[in-house]
DNA sequence: CATTAAATTTTACTCGAGTAAAATTTTATG
DNA sequence: CATAAAATTTTACTCGAGTAAAATTTAATG
């Protein structure tokens, strides 16, 4: 560390006298760092280290049309899956010199509009936005992102934002269908019945279009269940099907993992034994790769996102779209296809 | 919703005109809306109502010494434990009338470093710290957090912080280690060698303490792990321990659930039956009641700490000190006891 | 070294509130 | 209804940059 000199420097007037640049310079360097001559860049970084100055925030911004920051919202940061990707997605948009501000739409769709208008308070340059789903208030949300640069991620609305990175449930899906058919008895398949998210109903028909291609007649399962505490849903609904008996093959693929682990859970307690091994009764699949699918018992056979992927083109996205000031009226959408992960559950 | 009149306001000084009420009273309005006579106060409301307008939150804050940010900052959001009282704290924040400002500290120590600074570029309020522990760079922490009210909660750093909110792991292992004893043999404690979290150590000597309470004699069971990978570590700890015979007893007990999931996905692997139940090998305990402990196989037997409880008792202590201007140097810890939640693994 | 292009400095104005002090109005109290 | 106390309005100044335009300096090129 370098020592620095006693006095304190308040704003970038003094600043500007302390280093020999001028103020406007000092500004432009502050704004994009490339954008001075080599030479004044590291005059600048020198003085920088000799004296503390940070620009204050707040006076940046507010003669600013569009500042630095990108908004992350998300529906549910509880659950590992948005943990994880917001994690991935922050540390992206800090390597792109901008400042993430993450948000988590818990509360429900009101929850969601009222992050976009605190989120607009702030003047971001853009958001990344994986909506709620079904339940997200589509009009409000459509009029908010309005002018806004606005990126879907995870799952897509009609008309909300101009580009979406997703998942391509479609292949995945079809993927495990096929491994699951040619192992073994074919699946049914174990989801909600109103999902909130999107993507479950794209699953839906992915697998209904991978059996029928198989030459298998599909068989929906679908449970109760309108919250986001999927591990319950799953556990309850699974718990009523083994009861009753009511499972028509020994083939289970769950619309995600934390249905699965659910369902594995019910099995356990009720002394079915899962796996692809002679001696048991049931074969369980889930969708996601979920942190925790491998320390499932047993583990978790299922279908991995590649999180980096899915994040860095989100960003990529929105930076070209911010870049472009919004003339790159809606970039074309944008699916990652998932990969195969065989544990011992299937 | 009332139709809102045409003419959009830009600035305070439009909505003074608009609603006939002085721009400072204005100002004292939002900042604490109870400060202007009722009367006045249902005026401003009323013109709020038809006009729309929102103080420029850059504008405010940077005249501002303090303002209505509160700092929140965890080590890992992708822990749900984390991510769980993150989302109460924050909305408690909310309904006091301040801004949240979510940071996670994933990155480590330095990450954990510039968290609180670029958080102090907000010129915050406050601050509520969940510190990493051991890892944290405790110097500049605490050097950081003169002069800035802070409050720290789950893990304590000595000279950081005036207050300090968590839960007393005496008491929460006292009760789960005499259940355990109660209720069969006596557990030996499964732990990390160099756990990153304080409550790790305080629940290591609460193990002794109460073992030899009792008059049995504490066995310490210590597994390499150094990053916040908890059910791996908790995995290959007890693969290698069940592997190698090296269990002296049949009762486990956990230093937190996370290692305990992934001790039960080694012992399934292995064939070992865990429970209370006739026929099982193995008895397993944990600590923290994780969202996911319901739903392992067995569900998982573990103390439970109240989130709602420590998310308010940790506000509560930072806006008291907060009110009083730094007055209230430090205020007296405050620890609260959980509470036993029995399942089936224990 | 002359010429041109690019970068920087100067100058001057803007943004949207916070805030302090004095003057005035409104409300509470007897 | 007079009077004191409380609240509001007026007035005027502050905060810390962003930004635009003209003037000047510096670097690049042949």
């Amino acid at each position: 560390m370098t020592t620095k000199t006693t006095k304190t420097i308040k704003n970038m007037e003094e600043f500007a006298s302390a280093s020999g640049i001028s103020r406007p310079t000092l500004s432009k360097y502050f704004n994009d760092p490339l954008s001075v001559r080599a030479s004044t860049k590291a005059k600048i970084e020198g003085a920088l280290e000799k004296y503390e100055y940070h620009p204050n925030i707040y006076a940046i911004n507010q003669n600013r049309v569009k500042t630095k920051n990108i908004g992350l919202v998300v529906p549910n940061l509880t659950d590992p899956f948005f943990a994880g990707i917001a994690r991935v997605i922050e540390s992206i948009i800090i390597e792109r010199g901008y400042n993430p501000l993450l948000m988590s739409s818990h509360g429900g769709p009101d929850s969601e509009i009222e992050n976009i208008l605190n989120l607009k308070l702030l003047k971001p340059a853009g958001v990344l936005l994986a909506p709620l789903g079904r339940a997200s208030n589509r009009d409000n949300l459509a009029k908010l992102a309005e002018g806004l640069p606005t990126v879907l991620f995870d799952a897509k609305l009609e008309d909300v934002g101009s580009a979406f990175i997703g998942s391509d449930n479609q292949k995945s899906v079809a993927l495990m269908v096929e491994y699951l058919c040619r192992s073994g008895e074919p699946p049914i398949f174990f989801e909600m019945k109103n999902p909130i998210n999107p993507n479950a109903y794209k699953r839906r028909s992915a697998y209904i279009e991978a059996m029928e291609n198989l030459g298998h007649k599909p068989h929906l399962v679908q449970v109760e269940g309108e919250n986001w505490d999927f591990e319950k849903i799953g556990f309850e609904g699974a718990s009523k099907l083994i009861m009753n008996n009511d499972l028509p093959t020994n083939t289970v693929l769950c619309s995600n993992d934390r249905l699965g682990i659910g369902f594995l859970a019910a099995a356990f307690q009720n002394r079915l034994k899962v796996g692809h091994s002679a001696g048991c009764h049931l074969r369980v699949a889930g969708h996601d790769d979920h942190p925790f699918a491998k320390y499932t018992c047993p583990s978790l056979t299922t279908v991995s996102q590649d999180y980096e992927e899915i994040a860095e083109a989100s960003v990529n996205s929105l930076l070209e779209i911010i870049d472009s000031s919004g003339k790159n009226e809606s970039v074309a959408d944008n699916l990652f296809s998932g990969r195969l992960v065989l544990r011992d559950s299937a």
